[in-house]
DNA sequence: TAGATTGTTAATCGATTAACAATC
DNA sequence: TAGATTGTTAATCGATTAACAATC
């Protein structure tokens, strides 16, 4: 009946979550000057498999063309589109740590479509500092400013990370990335997304683990005997 | 024919993902003398259904009673144990800038298992300088102290992350950390996580707009005209 | 047209969940 | 024993993959 893509709603979460570095390669072709690129091709320099990398596009309509490829320029845009990247979204960071500092100043967010507009910390020797060019702010200058569609950021502690949601949700905000190793609760239609850097290491720990395991030679663990083996066959 | 644990071979990765934040409550409960938790509890503090938690722990053996709950220490072992943190893990983080100087200060990775043993830099500038304690070292400087079982983490800008992989690799690194938006290739055997910040917003811009666009009506975007509704059934 | 490559189908694989028998 | 809770089964769900018909 209408002519409109395909499937607006309904795009997979492990494809929502690859989108961004489709985007991230396109942006790679384009400048150096590529215009047109095969699922093949684009897949290698995502480093997934081309027929992944065609059914995750394929959620967002058909903008490729058979026999050629797909446009580097108008597939960029496509995704920006879907991803809400077609203005920049505003940051809130909060809890300016060591990490919170990093963060600040990070130059990756700016060129991907975030602008840092907000640090906040509840500390009184820190507020009122300028880190990264922004005045941190305290808690009670962030509500007086209607936070619109922000992206809220916690880089406290974990014991000050969940109070920290609440306040932010009481705000309206409703995407919040979360570096405090912590669980966070908060209400539905609320989007939490965590990166906990220790996890990461243990995660890896435990394939270093298993690694290692196998070049030392499981006979450590579970010592084999031989059986005399019988000369048959 | 045997007693030994059932399968420690073949843990889910999802499984394995998740003992981290198992280990974390675990950790909670046990500070705050709690010494039995059942599934339903721990499955509560963990943020996920106890059902998976069940599941998942059934994957490092029988570890709890019946009618009465897993001991809180011994469970925290066994985890610490399946992951490989029975001792601390060398790390050696590559790339001081930002990013790379928060990582060196993070407390975090202290009391979750980890040693931040080297810090590597390339930039004369940098080199020699002490940072969270440490003396930022020369590429060189890593290569001459054999680094055994140690996870490289890679915070450098994205057109230096490949060469540096490629170092690491080469020293025997085979669990690397990558902070640089952009996709390494490495040998076999080698496993690489990555933690992309701007991905992780452009993940939640996704949803803060698809929930905006709920927020403000779809109506906009898809304008519907009723049809004259039949009066049949 | 012939060659190339997309978009989609169908099969497979892995992860989640509910339900419950086993058992403390 | 009665009540509680684990460990496991079987069903469901979602994601990945290979293969290929559609089509530029």
């Amino acid at each position: 009946m209408t002519d409109a893509p395909a499937a607006r709603r309904g795009i997979p979460g492990a494809t929502v979550a690859r989108l961004p570095v489709y985007l991230r390669a396109l942006g790679a072709l384009a400048a150096t000057g590529v215009d047109t690129v095969s699922s093949e091709e684009l897949a290698e320099a995502a480093g997934v498999r081309s027929a992944k990398l065609r059914k995750d596009l394929s959620y967002l309509g058909s903008y490729g063309v058979r026999g050629v490829g797909y446009d580097v320029v108008r597939l960029r845009e496509e995704i920006a589109r879907e991803l809400g990247l077609q203005h920049d979204w505003a940051v809130a960071i909060v809890g300016m740590g060591n990490l919170g500092h990093a963060l600040a100043a990070y130059s990756g967010f700016a060129t991907r479509g975030f602008r840092v507009a907000w640090l906040v910390d509840e500390d009184p020797a820190i507020i009122g500092r300028t880190i990264a060019g922004l005045t941190v702010i305290s808690f009670d200058d962030l509500a007086s400013e209607p936070p619109q569609g922000v992206i809220g950021v916690i880089a406290t502690p974990p014991t000050a990370a969940q109070a920290v949601a609440d306040r932010l949700v009481d705000m309206g905000v409703h995407s919040i990335l979360n570096f405090a190793p912590c669980v966070l609760n908060v209400p539905d239609g609320v989007e939490v997304r965590k990166v906990d850097l220790a996890t990461e290491l243990q995660i890896l720990a435990f394939h270093e683990q298993h690694t290692r395991e196998e070049i030392d030679g499981i006979a450590d663990l579970a010592p084999v005997v031989e059986e005399p083996k019988e000369a048959t066959s």
